[in-house]
RNA sequence: GGCGGAGUAGCCAAGUGGGAAGGCCGAGGUCUGCAAAACCUCUACGAGUGGGUUCGACUCCCACCUCCGCCUCCA
């Protein structure tokens, strides 16, 4: 079975095709952040989705070429930078460390490249296409000095949001003071200069300026991924106009289809409400990382939702997501534990690995099916049941637990949920030494004094029929 | 007004024209010095509402209600 995967142009699910002949190359751009401020939970559930979505098709035998641009140069980073009293590249250097820090902390897999707007080689790009389409009679300055380009020249405009610009009504957004375009719907390849823009200006045969946000992606993208994308991602928000616009932009200039699959995240809620700045619940990952949670237990959170759907954040569900994460903890070390075992002939009778097997399979599947997170993790924890039943049952040995393990390292390597292995300190263990030897003498006051011991410590320690088993206390 | 998405248990959520996955929480039990984990069992006679098609509808169709998104630079 191919993966399959919803396109927004169409509007179905299709299989997912590469353009490269081989089938294994794939080309992905996805919309990075604005980096003006910390990036907010919505913003990740994007890019959680989009390395959900990479890690999938790696799965599946793609190698992926993954672009994610950085927007460094706009109205509000320039707004930002003024407000600061600071230069534009040093006011959105801060934001792009920060930004870098949480994708680790999120485990997202860093892209290929991450081009920021500002660097000379794609302004130079982007200044060529507007050239390139103003020869064309597509792009147009007018008498405000900007460049617009002439939506009457590209009648595709519309079709990825499917909207019928002629039954457009205006928007309250709409009727600002832009009169000197030719159309309302002229969108702007280049913002000529004016003075709250400081000394954030480019020369260019058009007069100083800076380019406009959609040619950003449009330069980009063909810049370092050629002229055909295979896939192009963002939120939902981005279809209109910034994804209409890169299609016009870079289909007049390239004279070949953009993106043969466009992939779109729904918004995030919180608590049931939109997330808003005035509503108090609106959250960047420093905030959430502030209150205990870890990046993990975030990452399962935005994860868990099928990425078309709206996904409602809630405390309630980080608190479930660290439940659920605990239970495949526990599950992993027991498994790992199991293979480091010399086999007890006395106990195991003999395992039925075929089942695992079935289900590690369905795990894979139902990612193929447009990435169907929730099905997938059902088979997962139907897997942990069974295995787990299994060892207790004793029909499990350490070479079955070998080949779980196997299955484990594959699907994580998509999930990205393991944790990560904290080195146990000496003095943990020395107490937990102390602590066996006062259990063997049913010392059991001494043995409680020392749990509490190495509870202070940070530790928290289990005793299992294979002995005592140590984990962190603060998942 | 136009276009699009969604309503499934206390919470999150999946598949399916014919037995309603899975996770969290909760209850009982096995195990255990205690605790925890693990394991077993239980928890929607019903899917926003009302119709219709069908031998049969949570699934298809229609209407209505509610929520969310986009409608010119918000993931």
């Amino acid at each position: 079975m191919s993966v399959r995967l919803f396109n927004t142009y169409s509007r179905h699910l299709e299989d997912f095709r590469p353009l490269d002949p081989a089938g294994r190359q794939v080309k992905m751009y996805t919309c990075g952040p604005t980096v003006y401020n910390h990036a907010h939970i919505g913003n990740f559930r994007a890019y959680v989705f989009e390395d959900l979505l990479q890690r999938h098709l790696e799965a599946r035998g793609f190698v992926v070429e993954r672009v994610m641009n950085l927007t460094d140069v706009d109205d509000k980073t320039i707004r930002g930078a003024r407000a600061a009293g600071r230069r534009l590249a040093d006011f959105t250097q801060v934001y792009k460390d920060a930004f870098f820090h949480d994708l680790e902390t999120l485990r997202i897999k860093p892209a290929n490249h991450f081009p920021a707007a500002t660097e000379p080689r794609y302004v130079e790009r982007m200044i060529a296409m507007i050239g390139q389409l103003e020869a064309q009679g597509i792009a147009y300055q007018a008498e405000d000095r900007s460049v617009y380009f002439r939506l009457a020249k590209f009648p595709d405009y519309g079709k990825l949001a499917h909207l019928n610009l002629d039954e457009l009504r205006p928007s309250g957004r709409v009727n600002s003071d832009e009169y000197e375009k030719e159309n309302i719907g002229d969108f702007a390849l280049w913002k000529a200069w004016d003075e709250a823009d400081g000394d954030v200006r480019w020369e260019s045969p058009w007069g100083p300026g800076r380019p406009g946000w959609h040619i950003e992606c449009s330069a980009m993208a063909t810049a370092l991924l050629g002229p055909e994308l295979d896939i192009h991602c963002g939120g939902v928000d981005n279809i209109f106009p910034h994804h209409e616009a890169e299609i016009a932009q870079s289909e007049c200039c390239t004279g070949r289809k953009f993106v043969r699959h466009w992939l779109h995240c729904a918004h995030l809620m919180v608590e049931g409400q939109k997330m808003s700045k005035s509503a108090g619940n609106f959250y960047t990952l420093r905030d959430l990382l502030e209150k205990g949670f870890t990046g993990r237990e975030i990452r399962y959170a935005l994860l868990t939702v099928n990425y078309r759907l709206p996904l409602n954040f809630t405390f309630a569900g980080l608190e479930g997501a660290r439940a659920a994460l605990g239970r495949i903890d526990v599950w992993v070390r027991r498994i790992s534990d199991c293979r480091s075992q010399i086999a007890d002939a006395g106990v195991f009778t003999g395992g039925e690995m075929s089942v695992s097997l079935g289900r590690h399979k369905n795990f894979f599947q139902a990612l193929d099916d447009d990435l169907n997170i929730a099905g997938a993790l059902g088979q997962l924890f139907d897997l942990i049941r069974e295995s787990n039943s299994a060892l207790d049952h004793g029909q499990f040995g350490p070479e079955q637990a070998s080949e779980l393990l196997k299955l484990w390292e594959s699907i994580n390597r998509v999930l990205a949920f393991e944790p990560e292995a904290a080195a146990v300190p000496a003095a943990v263990l020395a107490l937990v030494e102390k602590r066996q030897q006062a259990r063997a003498d049913k010392d059991w006051q001494a043995s409680d004094r020392l749990r509490d011991e190495i509870a202070a410590l940070g530790w928290i320690v289990k005793d299992t029929k294979d002995g005592p088993k140590l984990s962190p206390a603060a998942a």
